[in-house]
DNA sequence: CTGAATCCAGATGGATACTG
DNA sequence: CAGTATCCATCTGGATTCAG
């Protein structure tokens, strides 16, 4: 791939684009949960803690902040006895699917390379 | 648990697939140093460190090496005055490209969402 | 040029205990 | 149940220097 200035511009735009997308889903846990709630549509705080093995509470409640603070996750507290808080994305976070898909099929043809087929 | 059996099985595995990904893509600049290589076929450790704004030549040493190990890139010494190293992707490294786009064309719609249309 | 080595502050994250 | 608070070890990663 020879490199022609144009070509040169638009590498550089495709990776301040994949900084963007880093930014927001860097993060030891971030794109497990996002797809432990991709997974069920909503999901509970209790709920994901057994879902992603070795996940601490301290863990699971920090990230999941960061990402109701960049509009990815919504948190929304159910009126039961006790209570208990409910996550599902945003529509914005909706469109995650298609890394979270790309994550998994990728994830799966890496464990077939890896240990054999 | 809402979850039929069968779709339950499915969800774990997804995620078990994920934390795969994850294992070998975690780390401050894997991503965007994946891409970089990938822009270009192939490119140096110096021009790396300019591709990648912020990155230590410690990092991008470190981080490479582990990239290696899981044989995603690969590492040929040139016999110039003086030597350079090239970095290029493996017949497997090649097939994170459809991560890298997924991630460069979230990024962009992200960045569309964020700072307005 | 391509790193490795060292130093070191600050971030990360686990364990545990506690609250409403 | 859903966190928050605290302690504390480990990891991260930048700056700098050195080496082949």
């Amino acid at each position: 791939m020879e490199c022609i200035p144009q070509q040169f511009e638009e590498n550089k735009r495709a990776m301040r684009a994949i900084q963007d997308s880093m930014d927001v889903l860097n993060g030891k846990w971030k794109i497990i949960i996002i797809s432990s709630i991709c997974c069920y549509s909503k999901r509970r705080f209790s709920d994901m803690l057994t879902d992603i093995p070795g996940i601490s509470n301290k863990m699971l409640s920090k990230e999941l902040k960061e990402l109701e603070i960049n509009q990815l996750v919504i948190r929304t507290v159910l009126d039961t006895q006790p209570i208990t808080v409910q996550y599902e994305l945003t529509e914005h976070g909706k469109t995650l699917k298609t890394i979270i898909d790309t994550l998994t099929e990728w994830g799966l043809a890496h464990h077939r390379n890896i240990f054999g087929k």
